[in-house]
DNA sequence: ACTCAGCGTGAGAGCGCTCCCACCGGGGTC
DNA sequence: GACCCCGGTGGGAGCGCTCTCACGCTGAGT
């Protein structure tokens, strides 16, 4: 049956009696009510009492406690990271660290705490989820991914102050969220393509479990429609690099005329390049190739890739900001916030071959 | 006695309030205090008692109130991560998530949580370390870098149990710490070029004032000794690739006739590479170059790079696991533990000339 | 003059939990 | 039989904090 805690705990650290509230107020010779008006920014304090709580605050080295404020404030002044992977590999992504990034970088000046839940198992999925239910954090940040939905679902009925970075798949249920407009990054992908003159693309989709990826191929679609072109065959790849190769190769085989490739993400893209120059295909001679996300990769691999990023640091630290306003200022659902996607032009769609693209 | 016969106060999950323990022992027709035994993994609880309470638990949905738990046992029930790094980019390096990785490993089927403490610039290295202090935390993993020598001292002050991940510089004050046997890397790379023939050595070692990069250099130097040859020039770099690239070029200039450059780096590596190959010299044919990290880029450059390979994951798991004991035995000063490193090898130092290396 | 905001204050009541201690039986030991 | 030990139990006292409330005191309104 289900273990409810005999979770081993910790045990009792080394407690050199750290002064009190009571202590603080007794040194500052006023009540522990008023010292505590005073810690907290007190709004009826006068200026006198507000001193001596300060001073006595320096004098004693002060620092409340946590646990006691947060059983009666219900509040723990701190949020959750969640990252419901159980693929290992994903944290290796820079992807993670840009995020932990700037969700700190939101919560600097602010005494609120991170704490990192990381789901490898569905296990673990419903242990975290049991945290969050528990009231232990004020809010969450959802790193979203294949399952978020079920994620969205759960976290919408405790009522936990919850952001997803990332679409999640049930929007339904008011969830906010903060994303980057997929579908213009694959619209600016067909634009940019056909801008330099080609005709015959293909494109290479991420799963079609990742709202990031369908929405990607969407405006992938939209752009080659606006440019009256027919829509394109599309491969699909699982965002690795490997899987990238494999896809182009089907491509390839399928549609030996293709002039120009959008894979939906750099490492894609990269495997891409590998397996057109492996079928004696040049890049960007023969065949231009995008990628997606700007991926510090994107920028040192052989062949520097064009791609489309992402403000991601933005977007963790708007993520973050938003959460605490949620916290602040409850039943406020905010509207989701999508950031702009911009092109960047590197040496994989250059209109005219180059030196390394002769090498092949 | 009390009579629970009507079971008439069963909240289910509609109830707003969380239940509390009162409710649980209640629930269960036990005392508050039975409850709390049989909760805590009960020493001297009747079997019945316990089934009654498990059970209440499922029906209530009963989640301990943490902060109420943390208020009296004066435990926390989580433990801190110091990334002490003033550089953003530092968190791009997959150092970090490989390190979150093993300690989030460490901690399953423990309830600790793991709260993540970065600081960025010195006012938050205050912030952090009154945090810590606070007693918010039961103990603290450091990730040790330049400013680790002073995070030591301060930690070993307040008697908080701490890990470092990377010896720090202070090593006098008794502390614990986990680390790769840097020395013996440094000195694995030495034979490796002198095994392969290479006789014209030269180094980059990474900065002065982090322990690894002196523990490579100082390895690298005894392996010169132990085969024989003399001391190599030595060049300094920033762990980057421009570093390297840099270094490469000083080196190159003061020491045309190098053949092989061993650098305390991956990155750096990539970009001695790159700096040799625009200075008109093959790799590994004209030079032999070796990184350090088996870094992912290691594997995927353009000319793969023989490296120097540390258990990271398991490094980090380690920490995690130590610290808890010393957090459940507090006093006991655990040994430091170091694992030893492994050459892996790639093209960068193939003894013949690879294709890539002809193409340039 | 008398009242009444309103500010600054302090006493007191808990928040939900653990732990100490007193208690109660039953099964040893003398 | 008297004794004690010991497993199982419940009552109660806080842990350190916030928050409500009631209290005196001032200055303005009538």
């Amino acid at each position: 049956m289900m273990n409810t805690s005999p979770p081993r705990s910790l045990r009792r650290t080394a407690s050199r009696p750290s002064p009190t509230l009571e202590d603080l107020a007794l040194a500052a010779g006023v009540s522990r009510s008023t010292a505590s008006r005073a810690i907290n920014g007190g709004d009826r304090v006068s200026p006198e009492a507000q001193a001596a709580v300060d001073r006595a605050v320096v004098d004693l080295g002060y620092i409340p406690n946590r646990a006691a404020r947060s059983l009666v404030t219900r509040r723990t002044s701190s949020i959750a990271l969640v990252i419901p992977e159980p693929d290992v590999r994903v944290m290796m992504d820079p992807f993670f660290a840009v995020v932990i990034t700037g969700i700190t970088e939101a919560l600097r000046e602010t005494d609120v705490q991170l704490v990192l839940l990381m789901s490898r198992t569905d296990d673990d999925s419903s242990r975290t989820l049991r945290y969050l239910r528990g009231g232990h954090v004020d809010g969450a940040i959802v790193v979203s991914h294949h399952e978020a939905d079920s994620w969205a679902r759960s976290l919408a009925q405790t009522g936990l102050p919850t952001i997803f970075i990332g679409r999640p798949w049930d929007t339904a249920s008011e969830v906010t969220y903060v994303d980057s407009d997929n579908v213009g990054g694959g619209r600016l992908a067909a634009q940019h393509l056909f801008g330099i003159g080609r005709r015959r693309l293909a494109t290479i989709a991420g799963p079609a479990d990742m709202t990031a990826a369908v929405d990607r191929l969407r405006g992938w679609n939209e752009g080659l429609a606006a440019a009256g072109l027919p829509a394109s065959p599309v491969a699909y790849g699982d965002f690795t690099t490997d899987g990238g190769a494999d896809a182009a190769r089907r491509l390839l085989a399928d549609h030996p005329d293709i002039d120009g490739i959008f894979a939906a993400s750099d490492l894609m893209a990269l495997g891409v390049v590998e397996a057109l120059r492996a079928a004696g295909k040049t890049v960007p001679g023969d065949i231009a190739v995008m990628g997606y996300d700007n991926h510090a990769v994107a920028e040192t691999a052989p062949t520097p890739l064009t791609t489309i990023t992402q403000p991601m640091v933005e977007m963790a630290v708007r993520a973050g900001r938003m959460l605490l306003e949620e916290i602040e200022a409850p039943g406020s659902h905010p509207e989701p916030v999508i950031y702009s996607t911009e092109l960047v032009e590197r040496a994989s769609t250059a209109v005219a071959p180059t030196a390394s693209a002769a090498n092949a």
